[in-house]
DNA sequence: TAAGGTTATGACACCGGTTACCAAATGATA
DNA sequence: TATCATTTGGTAACCGGTGTCATAACCTTA
């Protein structure tokens, strides 16, 4: 075994950690420090740091030990310098709702708390001219960790590619599967939006209105023929005439919402593309004189805090977007590790049901 | 004046850049491909780049030309080992609502949009175990650039001491001064609170109630006695038992409204502390089957996007947070270049008059 | 023209880590 | 016991900048 006698090499530890507690107050340590108190070369502990198996177990306990004793970790400065890599987490969003943004932001948050990582916000707009060039800059210049790409944002392949090109990790999310499809978290937007139709056919009405976003968003499409699809189940057709397109805002929402109520035949029961334009479609109802629920139900979309801070509270369906985010960042480093698992995680929404929906009006001739 | 003639100077300098572009395709250039190419040590180049006055116009002129040619920049992570302090400005804040924290988000992305500063984001929560303790920890191991600190966080004098100790440069922003009344952003929300009296008394009112926000947070003291002033200017005085305390949210304003519509005398208005509170008293209201603006009328204050999205849509006092984003930014930039300007930058929020707010019903009774 | 005082420049070490490469120690095998 | 393979640990160079200090170049002034 060894030369030393178990005793002898308890002791010696003993020392090592002593001179540790007492160097403590001198300031942070750095790899030297310990390095030196730990009698080894300051490449051991780098080891040591980095789990490399070139150790000797004996050795490593000492180097950990001293670690543990001044509370070290490396300067992320340093290790960034040398790994040509920082340690920063980009999230890169277009123009989603705020409350989008925020939990996505919490989500992630949440998953880097323990780790050295830093989330840094780059937001970006497809209109700004020096489009994608800023960001490139970022990435080259700060060689971020990685970055997480919500919807949207993560559907432009072109800006993807550039991804790619400059080696930098990334994670989409998206509803629905992209051309690459790995590392990324998927929604099934379309069951979601199938369990809104199922309940409303359930509360009979007939008369039902979509209300959709952009086709340009990859979830527009995706909840439209989900719902679609809900409705064949209950054998209720989607009426084209009752099929509004709406930009996912506010404003256009109630726009929408106006031109149905003014339409032919004004629907029982409406579901909206999201909580924004759900919310456009409530003020277009009450400015008609008409009530919610009783003459119109309304579903939305999201389930952003707005929907439950309405008058009536909006039905709505739930994507957890707080774990999504949390599990793109936890994609992220798991990847980095080295820890394969899986390369795909769903979320499948769920509906949210409350005061905005109820029977449809009988009719009254 | 100088040995060589100016066309031998111009051949010069423009043999350089032809270097510097043929050089360009191989990649990232460091500061000593900008050293080599310009005949000069990289310490020379160093000064260029932090504009240094030791150095000499004509060398200036070359350097200056070669890094324009290649489009280089400094490595933010060498920079940052070496002068042990990093290029990420941290916003740190509490709780405050979704919608307060995006728009600072904005206005501190404005501002740094054209520098080498990202903004990474420092959620604490006093609530947690070893709350101070890890944002230390990141002062300490990422050595920030400087921080941003919204009300409530800027109010902790224990925190910012913390600060100071660690050698970080901060903002602070704030309704009301200080201890330390300098690098700061105040905002007059005593102000805003009086429009909102003066408001109110102008439509006729004279039973007026508030609901503020706890009196942890600076700013429900300072809007509830700007409010009575705005009251007694116009010979109201703000009754004791109109004067209910809430938690700053929505469920807290929808209970105090409650409280406020079932008390001995109902009051034909009330400015709620914040928007979120207004919002729920608009559900306390609906509940109990009154009308807004006829019923009762409500001021909210923060102008957030929810406001606009009520039915009707609410009153409100505008904060303008994103451009206090932006001035809190530009303010920690400012110090850092030196250019000392103004330590205190204000702002009075405005009254923004909608809905939910018209004449008192007339007494029946 | 020499001395003296600025101003401009460069050599070198350093920030705190990592990698490449080599040497020493250890253990297995002949 | 000699030899070789395998661990283990150390040295030096490097990542891309900045600080210190010495020195070269320049400009006055005597």
């Amino acid at each position: 075994m060894s030369d030393k006698s178990k005793p002898e090499l308890e002791a010696e530890l003993a020392a090592a950690v002593q001179e540790a507690a007492e160097f403590k107050l001198q300031g942070r340590a750095t790899i030297n420090d310990i390095a030196r108190i730990a009698k080894v070369s300051k490449k051991t502990v780098s080891r040591v740091i980095n789990d490399s198996p070139l150790v000797k177990p004996r050795t490593r306990e000492v180097v950990k030990a001293i670690i543990a004793e001044l509370g070290y970790t490396p300067d992320p400065q340093a290790r960034a310098l040398a790994l040509r890599r920082s340690f920063l987490v980009g999230l890169v969003y277009d123009n989603p709702s705020p409350q989008y943004v925020v939990n996505m932001q919490r989500g992630i948050l949440d998953a880097l708390e323990e780790t050295d990582f830093q989330l840094v916000l780059r937001p970006v707009s497809r209109a700004d001219a020096n489009y994608p060039g800023r960001l490139k800059q970022f990435i080259q210049h700060h060689k971020p960790f990685g970055l997480i790409l919500p919807p949207s944002v993560s559907e432009d392949e072109e800006l993807v590619q550039m991804f790619r090109d400059n080696d930098v990790d990334y994670v989409r999310i998206a509803s629905g599967m992209l051309d690459e499809p790995s590392r990324m978290i998927l929604t099934h937007d379309s069951e979601g939006a199938a369990q809104a139709a199922r309940h409303l056919c359930a509360l009979g009405h007939t008369d039902i209105a979509h209300i959709h976003g952009p086709e340009s968003f990859r979830s527009a499409p995706e909840r439209r023929s989900g719902f679609q699809r809900g409705l064949a189940e209950a054998s209720v057709a989607l009426n084209p005439e009752l099929t509004v397109e709406a930009g996912y805002t506010f404003d256009s929402g109630l726009q929408a919402m106006e031109r149905l109520l003014y339409g032919k035949r004004r629907p029982t029961a409406v579901f909206a593309g999201n909580d924004e334009m759900a919310t456009g479609a409530y003020v277009a109802v009450r400015k008609a004189g008409l009530r919610i629920p009783e003459d119109v139900s309304i579903v939305g979309f999201d389930d952003t805090p707005i929907a439950g801070r309405l008058w009536p509270a909006l039905t709505t369906v739930r994507l957890p977007i707080r774990e999504m985010g949390q599990a793109a960042a936890r994609l992220l480093l798991a990847q980095a590790a080295g820890v394969v698992r899986e390369d795909v995680i769903s979320f499948t929404p769920e509906i949210v049901v409350r005061e905005s929906t109820a029977a449809p009006p009988r009719k009254t001739g």
